[in-house]
DNA sequence: ATCTCCCGCCATATG
DNA sequence: CATATGGCGGGAGAT
């Protein structure tokens, strides 16, 4: 009996080998050597057996094996404690670490195939996984919530799961990769971060405030979960369940080394910001510490998974614990950025709610995009249509969109419970052109209605589509937002407790055809109650003012004398090809109300609503018009998208010019300053400030410099280098000794700030895509530098004429001082 | 001491 | 009501 379990016991490798307690005994420990290099090798020699059998066969077996040896083994195993010596009985004894989450975790995971075949379906059965793996039954919960929340399995029903593998991981990642993206992650991080670095050395701040503007707007009251088409939840109740907690947690988590610049991720940024996210609460420690240990149970099993590994970061406080995603990368969701864009803006009005072409095709292909696209003449057909009439829309601004406001009106209002889930539109094409046509079918006949985006509630508008995709039918069918930049889609679901239905778990993919922006058509009712309504909201909703703004100015344009939004607006519909609309959002507390359309032809990004917003502005009824807003707004290339330069000379600059700081002021991206990182600023216009980079650094510093009065920005930001392209020309002036270099994991960090670290040198860079020629110089304001506190800093300017962007989204990148990453 | 994070109580949700 | 889920945080092993 008590053989070879004592020597077993220290080793790690040797411990994964053998489950601890009846494995040894019932089966023969694997026979085979192997190498020892690869601690996890006994598993995935197990995997390779498991997947080589039938799951049910290898299953029962397996379960056989365990009941009947299971209660001879427990008893062995007391026997064997109690004859042992202390030392012999304590290494018999499973140590912390054989039962750890991960090794769990990944003993779960040796049970499934990484790739399924598409024809045999895996299913899990709780009862039997924690029977055959001896766990408790919560640890199981842990595992499959976090492998749930990247659609890896999905539930079927109490005690069921099916498994999914890793077939749905690309498409979750870039889902979740966009959906960090608008939830302003990326400010937030840097939010943390300043904080952080000013505490340095101002320690007994307040910080709250801070926190509060820069989370508030964020705060997607609700938590929602990502979704794939195809793998939704199964039951309503299973939907509906507002604990999704670990899963909106994991999902979150992955969001974060997703959209970071170098992917790494600590534990206590993650902690702040979800924590952050769920309430503005002050970080209370033992939330925190909470929060913190959920991390950890997560970063388990995502470590399993091979997605992410343990790392530390060693800042002037000490190392701290971090996780680096080792995941596959995500694909750019900016692929044609031009067309995109362009696409994107106009979008067509809510009553053509057939999908862009675009977004059809992407949706379809998410990955290549318009190529595939091309090949489908009746959908070219399609598109073509569809693109008049948007024409047509676009020509008459206030065509209104009946069916949203009305609809919504006369809708109930759900609580803001509804949940958002964004969604991929495509599954993946290998092996699947069959369900890829499909796909497109139900694309070209989706239903005409436009269907509102925001509109979970609707149930009118959701049946109707339904009609086309018979494989889901429920009330929680989601209607998938096509989103252009990535081709990914969102699919908003109602929340289960509000539509009853169930939604059935299909295969296919259910495409609904949305308006995409339009945010133009949407809605048109009162912007007062609009504007009203946002105000209210204020913290939570920032990211509806945006749509709905945009949309009370366009409904009414005569109404009020021009603002220079409207004016915008009008320019750019004068212009043939780049009607690109831009938007900038107020926050509650600007006074100013009105919108700015900007026709230019950069992008700029600004930071979204989040999905909480989304939702609810569905249940104030402002919901039409938010969820498309970002494709509006949001450019595929994150900082800017060139252009043309004569473009630029008539339109764009002046667009820049007239806007900028409200551009800025968008109460989600406060505290970032619109980003100029690791832009090109075209080799020609170097050193004197052209144009569109010069404009848009100068909005940039006039926002940073505003920031500390009317906006809550930290006193000191401080701008995180990015890296550069080597070749990239950067053209340095600094009086002070401004060495720019790119930090492969240590940045150079400059800052604006006041008093503080006074030796500190500023860093800029520009993100934008270079135009190529500069037009209209402006010259930097003198104030663009101005440090609020220290004057004697002076800032450096670094720009990069390369076309290589990076970051997604524009922003003032807080610095993380010497950061050194080490790994275990 | 700090980092990790297991364990399992107990509130909820589900059937 | 019984059972399935899963939030949560104490506190102990690992470093």
């Amino acid at each position: 009996l008590k053989t070879p379990l004592k020597q077993a016991a220290t080793s790690q490798l040797v411990l994964t080998e053998r489950q601890p307690g009846c494995q040894p005994l019932t089966t023969p420990p694997k026979p085979k050597e192997t190498p020892p290099a690869d601690p996890w090798t006994p598993t995935s020699n197990l995997k390779m057996l498991i997947s080589a059998a039938s799951p049910e066969i290898r299953s029962r077996e397996q379960r056989r094996q365990l009941s009947d040896s299971s209660s001879e083994v427990l008893q062995t195993k007391h026997c064997l404690q109690e004859h042992l010596l202390g030392d012999e009985y304590e290494k018999s004894q499973p140590s912390r670490k054989e039962k750890s989450l991960g090794l769990l975790c990944h003993k779960f995971l040796a049970r499934y195939p990484d790739y399924p075949s598409p024809s045999q379906k895996s299913y899990i059965c709780l009862d039997e996984v924690t029977e055959e793996l001896r766990v408790e039954r919560r640890r199981i919960y842990d595992i499959v919530n976090v492998l749930e929340s990247l659609h890896m399995v999905s539930r079927l029903a109490r005690n069921r799961y099916v498994w999914h593998g890793r077939h749905n991981l690309p498409q979750t990642l870039q889902a979740l990769k966009k959906v960090g993206e608008e939830n302003k992650y990326i400010q937030q991080i840097q939010m943390i971060k300043k904080r952080e670095y000013e505490h340095e050395f101002d320690p007994g701040s307040e910080r709250n405030e801070e926190m509060a503007s820069c989370f508030g707007s964020s705060e997607q009251s609700e938590m929602s979960f990502v979704e794939l088409p195809g793998v939704e939840f199964r039951a309503a109740s299973v939907n509906g369940r507002k604990y999704k907690s670990l899963r909106v947690m994991s999902q979150k988590f992955v969001m974060l080394f997703l959209v970071s610049t170098p992917q790494i991720v600590s534990l206590e940024v993650a902690a702040k910001i979800l924590i952050g996210e769920d309430q503005l609460e002050d970080l209370d420690k033992s939330k925190f510490k909470t929060k913190i240990r959920r991390l950890y149970d997560i970063a388990n099993v995502l470590s399993s998974l091979k997605l992410i590994k343990k790392v530390h970061v060693t800042e002037e406080r000490g190392r701290k614990p971090a996780f680096k995603w080792t995941g596959p990368e995500v694909l750019p969701n900016t692929q044609d950025t031009k067309l995109e864009a362009t696409s994107t803006a106009c979008s067509p009005p809510i009553s053509e709610s057939i999908p862009s072409k675009e977004q059809c095709s992407k949706a379809l292909f998410p990955s290549k995009g318009k190529q595939n696209f091309t090949r489908h003449s009746s959908l070219i057909k399609l598109v073509k249509s569809i693109e008049n009439d948007r024409r047509k829309i676009q020509s008459a601004p206030t065509s209104p969109v009946k069916i949203s406001a009305s609809t919504y009106q006369s809708l109930p209002v759900f609580p803001n419970t509804i949940a958002q889930f964004p969604a991929i539109t495509k599954h993946q094409l290998e092996g699947q052109s069959k369900t890829a046509e499909e796909v497109q079918m139900k694309c070209a006949l989706s239903s005409p209605e436009a269907v509102p985006k925001l509109e979970p509630s609707q149930q009118p508008a959701l049946s109707q589509p339904l009609g086309v995709c018979p494989a889901s039918h429920s009330s929680v069918s989601p209607v998938i937002l096509p989103h252009p930049q990535s081709g990914v889609s969102y699919a908003i679901y109602l929340h289960p407790s509000q539509a009853h239905t169930v939604t059935t778990y299909s295969p296919g993919f259910m495409l609904q055809p949305l308006p995409c922006a339009n945010v133009t058509g949407i809605k048109g009712n009162n912007s007062k109650v609009l504007n009203k309504v946002t105000t209210e909201e204020g913290d939570t909703q920032r990211g509806l003012d945006e749509p709905t703004k945009s949309l009370a100015a366009e409904e009414r344009p005569e109404t009020k004398s021009e603002t220079s939004s409207q004016r915008c607006l009008k320019r750019s519909q004068a212009l043939p090809e780049n009607n690109l609309i831009k938007r900038r959002k107020s926050d509650e507390e600007s006074l100013d109300t009105s919108l700015t359309f900007f026709p230019s032809g950069y992008l700029i990004p600004l930071t979204h609503c989040t999905h909480g917003n989304k939702a609810e502005c569905s249940n104030k009824e402002k919901a039409g018009v938010c969820s498309l807003q970002h494709s509006a707004y949001s450019s595929p290339i994150t900082g800017v998208i060139p252009m043309q330069a004569s473009e630029l000379k008539t339109v764009n600059i002046p667009a820049f010019h007239i806007t900028p700081l409200n551009i800025m002021l968008s109460p989600n991206s406060i505290a970032a300053a619109p980003v100029l990182s690791n832009s090109c600023l075209s080799s020609s216009s170097t050193s004197s400030a052209p144009n569109p980079s010069s404009s848009a650094l100068n909005f940039m510093l006039q926002h940073i410099g505003l920031i500390p009065a009317g906006v809550q920005v930290p006193a000191n930001p401080v701008l995180q280098h990015v890296p550069v392209s080597s070749q990239s020309e950067n053209t340095s002036h600094s009086s002070g000794s401004t060495n720019v270099q790119e930090g492969k994991v240590s940045y150079n960090t400059l800052q604006l700030h006041r008093g503080g670290l006074s030796g500190n040198n500023f860093l800029f860079s520009l993100q934008l895509s270079a135009p190529k020629e500069s037009q209209e110089p402006q010259a930097v304001p003198e104030n663009f530098f101005r440090t609020p506190g220290g004057p004697n800093t002076e800032p450096s300017l670094t720009a990069n004429s390369d076309g290589t962007q990076r970051t997604s989204q524009g922003t003032l990148y807080i610095p993380q001082r010497k950061l050194e990453v080490s790994e275990d």
